[in-house]
DNA sequence: TTCCCTCTTTGCGCTAGCACAAAGAACAAA
DNA sequence: TTTGTTCTTTGTGCTAGCGCAAAGAGGGAA
């Protein structure tokens, strides 16, 4: 808990998931939380696996994936820092739905299930405060939901990289680097297509100057050139 | 509020988002909530309103669609009796990012949002009760964008079929009859096809003896052999 | 009964994007 | 430097399913 030692609260204090609460408050949810750090391509935890924790980035990225029946990977979504996970599992008693994978050196806090739970009838802020953050998270696979079902690859591939420029962009001279190690096979499982498309793809946009690609890595050279595939109504 | 008068408990006890609350905390929530009946074919609210009212369904259907930039319109879900909807919207204070429209004669139970927040406030039990359900749904869209990246139409279609007949199938003698007016158009945009894929699909189906088709009205005659047709892993 | 409107079916051409194969390129380890 | 591994690119064929058009078919209104 070394993280929490000395000010808790300054810690804490600016993850969503703690708005509205009191130093005092915070003091006393910090107390029950468990602090960890694990390195890179650790998994936090597998899909099946009977969820215990409740857990809150608070530094470095992690992956959750699922795997369909018949073995596909898909990615559903990288957590950043301040965002909570694992919120779902431990709120219906269910196996959880996911696996969790870090993606580089990661800080984590976790509850025990039970604890979280009586943390949330004591400051009942803490439960709103979670379901502002479920409810946009509903809102986001509700559109990604539709984008998949109304938009085709190229659309998808384009938002995927957005999100991603946005999620964990860095901003240098030539363009957005984005800022994780990212197959065109990641690439593919989160717009639900094959990497050979998204290959094909991003040569295709390498070409017209709007990205330029490496292994396993991504800038966005024009943004705004993205935006309009990603956007433009008229097709 | 005539519905309520009389034996409100009654009404809430056995709806999700009230579970655990004593019937002295269920009469003071339910004083606080308007009760409306509404006609089938009735906007409830429409996508980019000022989110205002928490609803809970008690009686009938609601249809929640989501429309596209590009005109296209999507159905998200059906609501069922005892369901709660715009619970997104009013938590996160934006406008409603989608459209309710009644099916057929629906009764319904709203609290204005700040309203709905201090009962939260002073009732954890049922912010608690709204995070499962949330809980639940974005299991749901989870899976559904699983489905929609990794499987083709005919399996999907299969899935939603199955999906309305459990919430909304009507046992018969010759097989189960899903008892909403539903067109292919509507099928269409539950699995984020076409129409006209919808009707060829039905119609193999119909020579194959699974389902049994009319103007706006499908029976699962072999639901098994349906349920092949969505989980067959050898496919 | 007729008319109109909405829903459905079916034929046909076409293409986005999948699947497989095979070769190149970057990196790491030895 | 070599070798193995992983990631990427690109060619080729193929097909699921889209999009359009046009013709039923049911159902309500008058």
């Amino acid at each position: 808990m070394a993280i929490l030692a000395g000010n808790p609260t300054h810690l804490l204090a600016p993850i969503g998931f703690f708005h509205q609460l009191s130093f005092q408050d915070l003091d006393e949810i910090a107390s029950t939380a468990t602090h960890r750090e694990y390195d890179k391509n650790t998994y936090l935890f597998h899909q099946g696996d009977q969820a215990r924790r409740f857990c809150v980035l608070v530094k470095g990225k992690v992956k959750l994936t699922q795997l369909t029946e018949d073995g596909q990977q898909i990615i559903l979504r990288y957590v950043s820092p301040g965002e909570a996970f694992a919120v779902v599992a431990v709120l219906s008693k269910i196996p959880y739905p996911v696996t969790a994978t870090t993606v580089n050196q990661v800080s984590l806090l976790t509850w025990e299930d039970q604890v979280m739970l009586d943390l949330m009838k004591k400051y009942p802020q803490l439960a709103i405060n979670s379901l502002r953050i479920l409810a946009g998270r509903i809102q986001e696979f509700q559109d990604r939901f539709r984008e998949q079902a109304t938009e085709r690859v190229e659309r998808r591939i384009a938002r995927a990289l957005l999100r991603l420029a946005s999620q964990t962009g860095r901003k240098l001279d030539r363009g957005i680097l984005i800022d994780i190690a990212l197959t065109r096979q990641d690439l593919a499982e989160m717009t639900g297509t094959t990497l050979y498309t998204v290959s094909r793809t991003l040569s295709q946009w390498e070409k017209d100057g709007l990205v330029s690609s490496q292994r396993e890595q991504v800038t966005i050279l024009a943004p705004h050139q993205l935006v309009v595939i990603a956007e433009d109504m008229s097709k």
